[in-house]
DNA sequence: TATCTTATAGTAAATTTGACTACAAGGTAG
DNA sequence: CTACCTTGTAGTCAAATTTACTATAAGATA
């Protein structure tokens, strides 16, 4: 058995994490500051250690990068095309995960001279495959968002149901009619209401609602399923 | 660099070859013939080389045990539990395929000492974490084969609908209104009719169709989505 | 107070779904 | 040859859902 410490020194992690803001689709990059691609931005990756599991170690590399910490990552799934990293064989599983930017403070550690929010319609050109990897998360991802109800992570914990609509019309890309949005959502019986309503805003106020996990998984054993 | 043909040590491949029978699903085991776990059934797999491709590898690895080449194998996801091999850490990739069984021929080989199809719910017990792995694999499975149109694969080339309803029905574990299910997939513009009845049934011949991919990337191009 | 913006209710046509009925087209058994 | 199986295929009808709207309410602002 290899030293526990030692990395496996073919398999790497890289992680996707996104975030909305401003009606618009984020990603959290790094920019590298030793190694082959010094000074330029990437997904935050690294090396998969014996003695740990895949999800902790992507864990454990997005903090040390970027000072995120304690989000919940999926895996993507691995990507292995020999020559998609230029000095040696490497296969990296990718992971990602759904956020709100306004949550989280970066801090670039590590091996990462910055860690940023990015666009993700105005990304750098990244190095490696990440292009194709973001690509193929970015498929993922909306198919992903119109059936389960995993957009309510890129949202405050009290939302109205216009923030509702305009995330899914950002990461759609179309429009959508209020009223039959609404009443979409409403007969979902998955909304909680928050007996509140908006302030600070110059007009009618909304009321504001809340995403309840145990209640859509109530829903669901009897099932339900989420499409939007 | 490492030697071409040398193996990646801490990663590994292994195959879900689903196959459809007399209206039930199977699955492809290999025997092992030989190392730690000599005489016992498990999924197909082995380990990848530095030279080559994931989905190479796993043709390459699929068609040395069992026989079968030719398929089109599709990344499930990694699975690395640190403890999921008992003599050194292995991540291990998993690939899986639908087909139909009767269009192969098995024929054990390299270090398989058999390969025989077992019925899905009458499985013996596998080693490692493979049990875990075939439970994620059906799960991802029922829910692709109703959101994708995948489960043509697993019928001949013509097909009537009632052999496609059986299939759903048994992958679905539940009946079917015959003159509705009818109704929605001729509504979908996705079959194409043959043109031809059956032949050699003891009763009214149905129409047989066939399933074109082009058409259907065509369709889904233009936003449909195939839901069942 | 008029007017602007957004919230929310409602409505009516079109479409889809679900549960059924009816009949057609062959085969098979008497 | 005929009655009667079995399965294929068409059609009906009510219920539920979706889509495209209209209308009105509630505040905020000029």
């Amino acid at each position: 058995m290899k030293k526990a410490n030692t990395i496996i020194d073919a398999l790497s992690i890289d992680c996707l994490i996104f975030g909305f803001k401003n009606s618009e689709l984020d990603i959290l990059l790094v920019q590298h500051g030793e190694g082959i691609s010094k000074g330029k931005w990437a997904l935050p990756g690294g090396w998969i250690k014996y003695s740990e599991g895949m999800d902790e170690a992507a864990s454990r590399i997005l903090k040390a990068l970027t000072g995120v910490s304690n989000i919940y990552l999926e895996q993507l799934r691995a990507f292995g095309r020999v020559d998609r990293y230029p000095t040696k064989r490497v296969i990296t599983i990718a992971y990602y995960a759904l956020v709100k930017p306004e949550d989280y403070t970066l801090q670039a550690g590590f091996t990462a001279a910055d860690a940023k929010w990015f666009k993700v319609n105005d990304v750098p050109l990244l190095p490696y495959d990440h292009p194709s990897i973001l690509k193929q998360a970015l498929e993922y991802l909306k198919h992903k968002l119109r059936h389960e109800p995993i957009g309510f992570n890129l949202l405050p914990k009290k939302f109205t149901l216009l923030q509702l609509q305009e995330l899914y019309e950002a990461l759609l890309n179309k429009k959508l009619d209020k009223p039959n949005f609404r009443r979409k959502l409403m007969n979902m019986n998955l909304l909680v209401p928050c007996q509140e309503k908006q302030t600070d805003v110059s007009h009618r106020a909304a009321s504001l609602y809340r995403f309840d996990k145990k209640i859509y998984d109530k829903l669901a054993e009897r099932g339900f399923t989420f499409e939007l």
